[in-house]
Parts: structure tokens; C-alpha cells; sequence
DNA sequence: GTCTATATAGCGATAGAC
DNA sequence: GTCTATCGCTATATAGAC
């Protein structure tokens, strides 16, 4: 039939990697290439012309989430904030934000766990996780309270995966509370720790 | 051939158990019965005279991990300990215990998060929780002290599964502070928060 | 660039010997 | 209680038409 009216090569490939990530989202391990196919509105031929194997297919989704969440932080970076801890704001700021919608949370933390048992993708999300914790180890906070602001922030972001509920209000206090501290770093290390 | 000498069905049921978490943990969920298998020294018709299909296999896998989370953090229950927060402390203590010596306990996290993409296992897992959860929120501590040390203890214990490391001194000062939090409530609630 | 049709392989599960 | 053999199904990947 060959190509459908006003989708290009570009927008077709971006259709599969998108179809890909809610497909494996909803169906897990099981999800195959026609399912995927399917849902991007093309055949499982038309599928491998785009990506070679299902392996480069996922390979593919790995680097567009990954580059995504980088994203997600740098757009969230405040152009106005030149103060130390800037970088662990925008941080925690993306990790709470999905708050809103849990499900979604939920399915896009298990799928990058799912896609981390492939060995080669745990290399790429390793290597983007040191990448991260360097910059933030270098974000101009004492280590100790970077370390307790990420924990947290990491915590929460996590625990849709578990199927717990973050809708509570004690989660905005907390997220409010965790920028702040950021902000006056001593607000946590003048406690009297014995 | 027979039963193996020296093995119970217990011990093989167990021993197939032990194979599974082996197996999926290296090689994802999509890890063959036959792999399983030969990793528990059975063939994958033994295996499958003790557990009716694969779905069975997974759901007792989930139901023993499950069993010794909950038991890892009651035995961490300090006997002497009757204060608020006791609960709290256990949970800490068990999420961020030694690598070295609860590396199983630990392991038994990044699998669950694996097996949890699968739809079933979600539900199983979430029952779970929400029972957890009831528990700390009734362990007599303000509220918003519970759910930054619980955030920060569930932060620390998943970063192993992006690859990050949790061995530097930094994590060992978070637990110190974390529980002494919930000894002294009052610290958290006490900062000037604007 | 996308389709249909098909080759090939691997999996879960069953049956029956021992 | 465990094995081997095998069935039936589904999935990936290829080939070739359009």
C-alpha cells in the first residue's frame, strides 16, 4: 500500500518507539513486534524496516527515555538560579512532578527496571546514572545534604512501582521542604546530630 | 532416574526457587523454564511437577520474596524499643542494611521491581504495601517525619537498580540521622520552615 | 516504504517410562 | 519424584510483491 498520507519516514519511527513504550508499559515482558506494529499503525514488516531487530528497537527506546528524563531536568533548571544546589532543585523538581499522574509514573520507572535486565541497557543507564550523580556531587552542596535531598526525591519517585499512593499532601510538604533545604543547607546541618 | 540422593522435595522446591531468582535477576523475566531448570540441577519436567505452570512458579517466587522482606524487617524490631517510630527504625535499618552481608535481601528488591512488571505480580505487590504503609502511618510518628525517612530509605535501596553505588560513607551518615529523626521528631518539625 | 507470506526457532506444557 | 520425548503455539526475522 505503501506510505500512508502525511507520515514520514521520521514520524513513523517515532510512532513505533512510542507504541513500543506502551505496549511494554501495558503488556510487560510478553509485548511482541506485531503488537508493538499494531498500535503504530503498521505491519511487523513495516516495523523491521525502521529497526533491524527488536533488539535495536530497544535499544532505541532506552536512549529516548534516558535522553527525555535528561531533558525533563535541564527544562527544569531555573535560568534565574545561579546559587549551589541548582542542579539538585531542577532534580528533585522532575522526580516529583510525575505526581500527577501515578500510573504513568509507575509504568515509566518499571519500564526502564524491565528494559535493565538487558545487560547492554544496563551499561547505557549505568553510565548515564554516573553521569548524573557526578554533577550533582558537584553542585556546590555539602554532601550529606545532597545525599538526604536526592534520597528522598529518588524515595518518592520510586514508590509507584511498589503500587503506593503519592497523592497525599505530606508529599507537596515534603517536595517543599527538600527544595528548601537545598537553599539553606544549614537548616539540616546545624542540627545537633550526637 | 529417581529422587537425587540427599535432596527432599523441599529442598528441591527450594533449590528451584533459589534458580529462579538466579536466573531472572541475570537474564530478565523472559528466562526459559529450561533454564531455571538446569540452574537448579532438575530437568524442566521435574521442575514442573512442583509447580503446575510458569505463572505458579513466579507467584510463589513473589510470595517468598514478599515473606522475606517482611521478616528481614521484623527481625531488625529492636526488642527493647517501645517508642513511636519503632516500626520506622526497623524499616530503615532493613533498607539500608550492609551490602555485604544482606546482599540477598537487597538483590530480593531490584527482582521484585522486575517482577513487578508483570500485571499480576503488581497487584500482589501492592497489597503488600498498602498493608506496610497502614503500619508506619500508625507508628506514632508526625506524619511528615514518617514520610521523609521512609522517601529516603526507599531513595537509597533503589539506586541499585540504575546501577548507582551506595557504598560511600555519606549513606552510612544518612542511616545514623534517619533514625535518630525518629527518635527526636522534633528536630525535623522544629526547622523554621517558611 | 510498507505489505503479505513464510521459514525457523524456542517456549510452555503434556504424556508416559522408570 | 524425576526423566525424556514430543506436541502445539507464538515469536522473530526474512523474502519478495507492490
Amino acid at each position: 500500500m505503501g506510505r500512508t498520507a502525511g507520515r514520514s519516514p521520521a514520524d513513523t519511527r517515532r510512532a513505533v518507539l512510542d507504541a513500543a513504550g506502551d505496549v511494554i508499559r501495558a503488556r510487560g515482558v510478553n509485548a511482541s513486534l506485531d503488537d508493538i506494529a499494531r498500535h503504530a499503525g503498521v505491519s511487523k514488516g513495516g516495523l523491521l524496516y525502521h529497526f533491524a531487530s527488536k533488539d535495536d528497537l530497544i535499544r532505541e527506546l532506552v536512549r529516548t527515555l534516558l535522553e527525555a528524563f535528561r531533558t525533563d531536568i535541564e527544562n527544569r533548571l531555573d535560568p534565574t538560579d545561579n546559587d549551589p544546589g541548582r542542579l539538585t532543585r531542577a532534580y528533585v523538581r522532575a522526580l516529583l512532578a510525575p505526581l500527577d499522574d501515578e500510573v504513568a509514573a509507575r509504568q515509566s520507572i518499571a519500564l526502564l527496571a524491565l528494559l535493565t535486565t538487558i545487560p547492554e541497557v544496563a551499561e547505557l543507564v549505568a553510565a548515564d546514572t554516573d553521569q548524573l550523580n557526578a554533577e550533582l556531587y558537584a553542585d556546590g552542596l555539602p554532601v550529606d545534604v545532597m545525599t538526604l535531598v536526592t534520597a528522598a526525591a529518588d524515595g518518592v519517585s520510586s514508590a509507584p512501582l511498589w503500587g503506593a499512593s503519592i497523592r497525599g499532601p505530606e508529599f507537596r510538604t515534603l517536595e517543599r521542604r527538600l527544595i528548601q533545604i537545598t537553599r539553606q543547607p544549614e537548616l539540616w546541618e546545624s542540627i545537633p546530630w550526637s
